[in-house]
RNA sequence: GGGAGCAUAGCUCAGCCGGUUAGAGCACCUGCCUUACAAGCAGGGGGUCACAGGUUCGAGUCCUGUUGUUCCCACCA
C-alpha cells in the first residue's frame, strides 16, 4: 500500500489514472447480446475548437451517465467525434493565409482544401487531448469525423435519395446570404438583433400625374431594385391608382403599382416599395404578380445593376442614395425606428436577403413524423417544457437551403450538363449526363451546410448506409446531452433524419442543459474577455472539482454561472475524501472488505444512512437528476462519514479489543468502498486512485458493479436509537459551544433516559464526542441537580457539573425558552390533528409522521419541565 | 406579435409526485491546531420563498392575474 500525501494532488494523479484506463481498454464497448446496449454520441466539437465550458459541461454529463449505466452492467457505448463546421473552419484558415496576404482563390480549391486538412491535423486531435483531461470515458477506437469516409458516404447517400424522393431541389429563390463569408446560409444560421436606425419615407411621382406615392423603408439602398410598389386592396386612398404606374427615382424606371393583401394599411405610410430580389416578402408578392426581378447587390453586398451607384457597398450607396433624394426633393421625412436585423451567426456581418439559385430540402413532407414522434413519447424531453419550443419551429419553417458557397465541406454530388442543360445526382461520380448521356458534365462546386451531416450523426457514426453490427446493436442511441441552444440547428433535424432514413427515433431521450455564464451572468465570449479555460480550471484545481461543480451547480434546462470559488470549494470536498480514506488506510491490517460478523449500533447506523443514499442516488440518475444526486453523495460523504462515522471508529480503533478493531476496519472499508463507486462517474480519478489503494476486488473501480439497494441493510430501528445518540451528543456540544468550554476541558456527564440500553450501546463515543471525562447512564437523575448545566433532548435529560460557569437565572430563562417553544410546536401539532378534515383526508403515514411528531414533542416538554424543576430547587 | 424561463439567506443556487421547523456552497460571528483533513472541527446569526387572489385538510411547490428580469421564435416594409 502506498504511503499517501496528506494533501490530494490532481496534477499527479490524472493523466496516471487516464492512461491505465485507456491501457486497459476499459472504454472500448463490445457487442454482447446478454447485455443491454446504452449508446451516447458525443455532440461533435468543431474540429479547430478548444474546450471552453459549454463543452465541459456538456461531456461531464455524458460521461456521468455513461460511467454509470458502465456500472450498472451496460454495454455503455460513447461514440466520440469532432465536426469540420464548415464555415467556421475556412474562416479560420482563411484568416490565416490573410496573414501571407493570400486569399483561398490564389490557392485555389484543391491547394487550399489540402491546407485545410492540414489544419484539421493540426488541431483536431487538439480537442480530443482535452477532452481526456476531463476524463472522458468515450470508446476512442469509434471515434469518428464528419468528413471522414463513412460519414461521407452516408451524407452522399442521403443527398441522392432524398433527390430522388423529389425531397431535394434546387431553385432560384430568396436566401439569406452574408457578404463576408460570401456564402448562403439557412434561416437557422441568422441571428436577430434588434438595432436602431431610420426609416426613410421617399416619394414615388405618379406617371403622367402630380400625385406621389410615398413609400417607407430601412434600406434605401434597395430601390435600385424595385420593380413595384404595393397597396392594400381595400385601402381607398390609393384604390384610385392601382393599375397605374411611378417612376422610380434615380433609376428613373417605370413601375407598376398593385395591390395585395400582404401591405398593412395601418403601418408606414401604406405603401411598399417592392424589391423581389432582396427582401423576402417582397419576393413573394412579386411571384403572384410577376414582378421584374432585379438583382441590385452583388456577393460582397456591392451594388450591381444599380446605375452610377455600381461599384458602392450598400451603406455607401445608402448614403449617396439618400443624398441624392434629398437633393431631389424626394425625401419627405426620416424617422427613428428600431427594426431587427439578420446577422450571420458566425461573423456577426449583417447578412442581405438575395435571391440566389441554392439546394434546399423541402421540409413539409418530413415534419409529421418528426412532430409525432417527440408529441406521442417515444422521443421523451427533458425538461419536457422544450416540446413547445421545437412544435413551434417546425410550425412555421421554410425549406431548408442546404447549398453553401464555400470549399470546406462535403461537395454536392450533382453535375450540370453543357449539352442538355440536366442536372445528374448520383451515389457515384458520373462520367456523363444521365439524361443525354453527354460527357460534357460539370460538378457542383457548391458544398452543403455542415449541419446537414450532422443530422446524420447517430446513425452514420454507427456505420449506416452499411448494415453494421454496431448499427444493429447500438442504434437508436439512448440519451442525447445537447445545450437548448441547438435544437433547431442540430436536434431537429436529427429528428426528422432519423425518422426518414432509419425509421426510427435517433434517441429515446434527449436531455437539455443551459449555458455556462461568467459570474455577472453575461454569456462567456471572446470580445469580452471573460471566457473562463476549463484546462486552467483543471490544472488549478483538478478535472473531479471542476466536473463536481459543474454537476452540483445546476438542474436541467437551466443556464447556469460559474464561479471559480466553487471549484475550490469542490477541490477541498475532494481533499476530504482523500483524507478520510487516508485515515481508513492509516488503520486497516485487513486484506479483504467483507463485512463483520457482528454489527454495531453505529455500524448499523452508517449502513443504513449508506443504504437509504444508494436508493436515492439511484433514483435521481434515473430521472437525470444528476446535480441532486452528486448533493446526497456530497453530504452522506462529509456529515454521515466523516464527521460521525469516523469519529464514531476511534474508540473501538485505539481500543483494547482486537475484534473491535477489525470489526471498525471492516465497515470503514466497505462503506468507503461503496461510496466510492457511488462517486465515480461524478469523480473518476480520485475515487479510482484511492480504489487501487485499497484492498479491492476486479481491476478497476469504473467498472465495478454500481452499489444496489440491499434490503439487509434495512435497519430502521437501530437508525431512530442512534439517532437519539447523536441528538443528545449535538445537544451537549451546542451547549458547551455556547459557554465557550474548550474540548480539553472535559466534564462529567450524567445522561437521564428511558433508553439506558440504548445509551449505554453508545458509551465509548458518546464519552468521546461528548467531551465527557465520566459517563453516567441512568433513569434517574443525580441528585442536588442545581449545580448542574441542563440539556434535553426527545429522549434524555442531560446534566454536566459545570455549575461555575453558569449563571443559574440564565439557565432557567434558557430553558424557559426552550419549554415555551416546544409548547408552541406541541399546540401547532395537535390543532392539525384534531382538524378532522386533515385526519381524514391525508395519507395515513402523514398522519402517522405527524403523531410521531407529537409524542416527540411531549417527550421534550416533559424532559424541559422536569429540569426545570430541578433548578428551581 | 407569439412562446418559454427566472424571481427562495448578503452573494450564487438546490428544493423531484403539494406533507415535519425551507436547504447547500461562499461570505459573516464565536470557540478550537481534538494524532485523517486548518483545503479542517464544533457551534451560531441570517429568509413575509417578488406581489395579489384562488384550489386544498395542507402551497416555496398547483391555478389565475400583476410587476420585474432573461431568452427564443416571427416576413410590419
Amino acid at each position: 500500500m502506498r504511503e499517501l500525501e496528506k494533501i490530494y494532488d490532481p496534477a499527479s494523479t490524472e493523466a496516471r489514472i487516464y492512461k491505465m484506463w485507456l491501457d486497459g481498454n476499459y472504454f472500448h464497448a463490445v457487442i454482447d447480446r446478454a447485455k443491454k446496449p446504452f449508446t451516447i454520441v458525443i455532440p461533435p466539437p468543431n474540429v479547430t475548437g478548444q474546450l471552453h465550458l459549454g463543452h465541459a459541461f456538456d461531456e461531464t454529463l455524458q460521461d456521468v451517465l455513461i460511467r454509470v449505466k458502465r456500472m450498472q452492467g451496460y454495454a455503455a457505448l460513447w461514440v466520440p467525434g469532432t465536426d469540420h463546421a464548415g464555415i467556421a473552419t475556412q474562416i479560420k484558415v482563411e484568416e490565416e493565409l490573410r496573414k501571407e496576404g493570400l486569399t483561398r482563390y490564389d490557392l485555389g480549391r484543391e491547394t487550399f482544401l489540402e491546407r485545410v486538412w492540414e489544419w484539421k491535423e493540426k488541431y483536431g486531435s487538439r480537442i480530443v487531448e482535452q477532452l481526456k483531461t476531463l476524463g472522458c470515458s468515450c470508446d476512442w477506437e469509434r471515434e469518428r469525423f464528419t468528413m471522414d469516409d463513412g460519414c461521407s458516404k452516408a451524407v452522399r447517400e442521403v443527398f441522392v435519395s432524398l433527390y430522388e424522393k423529389g425531397l431535394i431541389y434546387k431553385g432560384n429563390r430568396i436566401i439569406n446570404w452574408c457578404p463576408t463569408c460570401t456564402t448562403a446560409l439557412s434561416d437557422a444560421e441568422v441571428e436577430h438583433e434588434e438595432q436602431s436606425g431610420y426609416f426613410w419615407h421617399i416619394k414615388y411621382p405618379v406617371k403622367d400625374s402630380d400625385e406621389y406615392l410615398t413609400v417607407a423603408t430601412t434600406r434605401p439602398e434597395t430601390m435600385l431594385g424595385d420593380s413595384g410598389v404595393a397597396v392594400h386592396p381595400e385601402d381607398e386612398r390609393y384604390a384610385h391608382l392601382v393599375g397605374k404606374t411611378v417612376i422610380l427615382p434615380l433609376m428613373n424606371r417605370e413601375i407598376p403599382i398593385i395591390a395585395d393583401e400582404y401591405v398593412d394599411r395601418e403601418f408606414g405610410t401604406g405603401c411598399v416599395k417592392m424589391t423581389p430580389c432582396h427582401d423576402p416578402n417582397d419576393f413573394e408578392v412579386g411571384q403572384r404578380h410577376g414582378l421584374e426581378q432585379i438583382l441590385v447587390l452583388d456577393n460582397e453586398a456591392k451594388v450591381i445593376n444599380g446605375g452610377k451607384y455600381n461599384g458602392l457597398d450598400r451603406y455607401d450607396a445608402r448614403k449617396e442614395i439618400v443624398a441624392d433624394l434629398e437633393t431631389l426633393g424626394l425625401l419627405v421625412k426620416i424617422e427613428e425606428h428600431a427594426h431587427s436585423v439578420g446577422t450571420c451567426y458566425r461573423c456577426g456581418t449583417t447578412v442581405e436577403p438575395i435571391t440566389s439559385p441554392q439546394w434546399f430540402v423541402k421540409m413539409e413532407p418530413l415534419t409529421k413524423d418528426a412532430l409525432d414522434v417527440v408529441e406521442d413519447g417515444r422521443i421523451k424531453f427533458v425538461p419536457d417544457r422544450f416540446v413547445k419550443t421545437y412544435n413551434n419551429w417546425f410550425s412555421n419553417m421554410r425549406d431548408w437551403c442546404i447549398s453553401r458557397q464555400l470549399w470546406w465541406g462535403h461537395q454536392i454530388p450533382a453535375w450540370y450538363c453543357a449539352d442538355c442543360g440536366e442536372i445528374t445526382v448520383a451515389r457515384e461520380d458520373p462520367t456523363e449526363c444521365a439524361h443525354c448521356h453527354g460527357k460534357n458534365i460539370t460538378r457542383d462546386e457548391d458544398v452543403l451546410d455542415t449541419w446537414f451531416s450532422s443530422a446524420l450523426w447517430p446513425f452514420s457514426t454507427l456505420g449506416w448506409p452499411e448494415k453494421t453490427p454496431d448499427l444493429d446493436y447500438f442504434y437508436p442511441t439512448s440519451v442525447l446531452v445537447t445545450g437548448y441552444d441547438i435544437i433547431f440547428f442540430w436536434v431537429a433535424r436529427m429528428i426528422f433524419s432519423g425518422m426518414e432514413h432509419m425509421r426510427e427515433r435517433p434517441f429515446e431521450t434527449v436531455l437539455f442543459h443551459g449555458l455556462i455564464r461568467d459570474a455577472e451572468g453575461r454569456k462567456m465570449s471572446k470580445s469580452l474577455g471573460n471566457g473562463v479555460d476549463p484546462i486552467e480550471v483543471i490544472n488549478t484545481y483538478g478535472a473531479d472539482a471542476l466536473r463536481f461543480n459543474i454537476i452540483t451547480g445546476n438542474s436541467p434546462g437551466n443556464d447556469m454561472r460559474f464561479y471559480t470559488e466553487r471549484c475550490e470549494a469542490m477541490r477541498n470536498f475532494a481533499n476530504k475524501i482523500w483524507n478520510a480514506s487516508r485515515f481508513v488506510m492509516m488503520n486497516l491490517t485487513i486484506e479483504d472488505n467483507a463485512l463483520p460478523e457482528t454489527l454495531e449500533l453505529e455500524d448499523k447506523w452508517i449502513l443504513s444512512k449508506l443504504n437509504a443514499t444508494i436508493r436515492e442516488v439511484t433514483e435521481n440518475i434515473d430521472r437525470f437528476e444528476l446535480g441532486i444526486a452528486a448533493t446526497k453523495i456530497y453530504d452522506f460523504i462529509w456529515d454521515s462519514f466523516c464527521d460521525w462515522y469516523i469519529e464514531l471508529t476511534k474508540p473501538r480503533l485505539n481500543g483494547e479489543s482486537e475484534a473491535a478493531k477489525i470489526g471498525a476496519q471492516r465497515v470503514l472499508l466497505y462503506v468507503l468502498t461503496e461510496t466510492l463507486k457511488l462517486l465515480h462517474p461524478f469523480m473518476p480519478f480520485i475515487t479510482e486512485e484511492i480504489f487501487q489503494a485499497l484492498p479491492h476486488s476486479g481491476e478497476v473501480i469504473m467498472t465495478a458493479a454500481y452499489p444496489v439497494f440491499s434490503a439487509a441493510h434495512d435497519f430502521a430501528r437501530e437508525e431512530a436509537e442512534f439517532e437519539s445518540i447523536m441528538a443528545a451528543i449535538r445537544a451537549v456540544r451546542a451547549r458547551r459551544a455556547e459557554m465557550n468550554v474548550p474540548p480539553s476541558r472535559r466534564s462529567n456527564v450524567i445522561i437521564a433516559t428511558e433508553k439506558t440500553d440504548v445509551f449505554n450501546m453508545g458509551r465509548a463515543y458518546i464519552m468521546k464526542l461528548a467531551y465527557a471525562s465520566e459517563l453516567t447512564v441512568a433513569q434517574e437523575p443525580p441528585i442536588g441537580a442545581d449545580g448542574y448545566v441542563t440539556v434535553v433532548t426527545g429522549d434524555a435529560r442531560i446534566y454536566m457539573p459545570l455549575a461555575e460557569l453558569v449563571d443559574l437565572a440564565a439557565e432557567r430563562a434558557r430553558i424557559e425558552k426552550e419549554l415555551a417553544k416546544a409548547r408552541q410546536d406541541l399546540e401547532r401539532i395537535e390543532q392539525k390533528l384534531a382538524n378532522e378534515a386533515f385526519t381524514a383526508k391525508a395519507p395515513a403515514n402523514v398522519v402517522d409522521a405527524e403523531r410521531a411528531r407529537a409524542d416527540k414533542a411531549k417527550a421534550l416538554i416533559e424532559n424541559l419541565e422536569e429540569s426545570l424543576a430541578a433548578i428551581g430547587k
